[in-house]
RNA sequence: CGGGGAUUGGCGCAGUUGGCUAGCGCGCCGCGUUUGGGACGCGGAGGCCGGAGGUUCGAGUCCUCUAUCCCCGACCA
């Protein structure tokens, strides 16, 4: 993109109603609008970056097998009677309406029962078993308190998985590995090494579900970080007792605060009875339908993201993540500018993604910029180099510069990303 | 939902014990000089002071109500 072209500008100032660090640099360098208290717009530049996240994801899903769809936000009053969870009593973050008919609609928060009810009639039989899917959706979730920019927010992009199986054995297959699915994904995003599986609450279906939680100091939750053994316990269980069960020892633990990026849930046979979603297994048996559900919040994961890589000067992006992977400008007047112009067309053609600062403005400004945006690298055409054919390079986490031709630049900045799923490489 | 803080051009702020055409910085527009880390000069535009009601000769300033935002706590399937 050209950032002439871009509908943003980077600010100085950041609105004194902010004070969480993600909200604080994504509205400065330009990525989200706030629209109200727990309610961003993703702007061009947020909006690349949500989609690389969600690109990251939906490989790590597909090469589970599941399959993505997308269903409504509004839902019907019916479809959540049969657990109880339509009540304000039962379930206090629902966003409610009216038909012009006056029959009640919620905004989804979830869509645990909405898919059961699609199930319902079209998992009939144990070869329709194992099945999954996955979406997408805007969440809408009445929270009594927003807080921490796009980390806890009253209308947020999760991605949701749902599998159906025969037993528990089936589940529990591939839960372990979504789990691992989950793992890759945290770790294609950057935030591999801080990021655990905790154990938490499984509330009323199970003793545990698995949090996936990213160490930050601005983190909603208190954890009990394993470090050898790369495992945490939400202080919601943690005691001795849980301890003894999960092998770990009390001094081998670290206490920190973490935001919770994933969370997987293992309903056994529960939801299937409660919704009625039945199959036949080989002898003609009517059995339970078994469920397990995967989320990641998506415009969190963007949020924390940034809370964890930042500096004094802004933001800095992971380069499968970032909204381009290179940040170019000019320094000069007509030589270089057309030097950059066909540097663009080049980078681009050869499928780099690239911020192209064609403004008129002087150079610090570019370079304060393309820090605050966090571009992985930044490439400027300058007098200096131009005549042998050399670009200067320099990386965001890095003061060092480089001098490059053509060719070793484009393999420069083409190798940094990787090339899809971890598993998908095996394959090859 | 309990407690605390805030609301004045697009953003950040100032505005004395109530007093005259509500200021400053950033940003924006125009002209010129500039061009390797957010340049400078000159000239401009832009404000129902969150909203409603009240006190007063006079309200950004005092009173009442209300809305919104932020923080701490509670909550978070």
């Amino acid at each position: 993109m050209r950032l002439s072209q871009n509908i943003t500008k980077t600010l100085k100032n950041v609105p004194a109603e902010e004070q969480a660090i993600n909200a604080k640099l994504l509205i400065r360098a330009g990525y989200i609008h706030k629209e109200m208290a727990g309610a961003y717009s993703y702007l061009p530049l947020g909006l690349r970056v949500i989609e690389n996240i969600k690109t990251i994801i939906r490989e790590e899903m597909n090469a589970l097998g599941s399959l993505e769809l997308l269903m409504t936000s509004l839902q019907s009053k019916d479809t959540w009677r049969p657990t109880g969870r339509w009540d304000d009593k039962v379930v206090d973050i629902w966003f409610k309406s009216q038909l012009k008919n006056g029959a009640d609609v919620g905004f989804g928060w979830s869509h645990e029962e909405p898919i059961m009810m699609m199930a319902r009639s079209r998992i009939t039989s144990y070869r329709d078993l194992p099945a999954s899917v996955y979406q997408f959706q805007t969440k809408f979730r009445n929270e009594l308190r927003a807080k921490s920019g796009v980390m806890r927010g009253r209308e947020f992009i999760m991605k949701d998985m749902y599998t159906f199986s025969r037993n528990q054995d089936e589940l529990d297959e591939f839960y372990n590995r979504t789990k691992e699915a989950y793992l890759r994904v945290f770790e294609r995003v950057g935030l591999g090494e801080s990021t655990y599986v905790t154990f938490a609450s499984g509330g009323s279906f199970t003793q545990f579900s698995h949090e996936f939680q990213t160490v930050t100091a601005s983190g909603e939750d208190t954890i009990y970080v394993d470090e050898s053994k790369r495992i945490a316990v939400n202080e919601e269980v943690y005691n001795d007792e849980i301890l003894a069960q999960l092998g770990l020892n009390k001094s081998d633990l670290k206490q920190v605060k973490a935001a919770e990026v994933g969370n997987i849930f293992n309903f056994g046979a529960i939801k299937g009875e409660q919704m009625d979603v039945y199959f036949n297994d080989e002898f003609g048996k009517k059995q339970p339908v078994y469920l397990s559900s995967y989320g990641i919040g998506v415009s969190r994961l963007m949020g924390v993201i940034a809370e964890h890589f930042n500096d004094e000067r802004g933001l800095i992006w992971h380069p499968n993540i970032a909204p381009a992977s290179v940040y170019l400008l000019a320094i000069g007047k007509e030589k270089t500018i057309s030097a950059a112009d066909e540097l663009y067309n080049i980078l681009t053609g050869n499928g780099v993604a690239v911020i192209y600062d064609d403004r008129d403005v002087r150079p610090g400004e570019k370079f304060a910029d393309a820090d605050l945006m966090g571009i992985p690298w930044r490439v400027v055409v300058s007098e200096q180099f131009i005549e042998n054919g050399h670009y200067e390079i320099k990386a965001r986490t890095s003061d060092t510069l480089k001098h490059l031709n053509l060719t070793a630049l484009l393999e420069l900045v083409s190798d940094t990303k990787d090339k899809g799923t971890s598993q998908k490489k095996r394959k090859d």
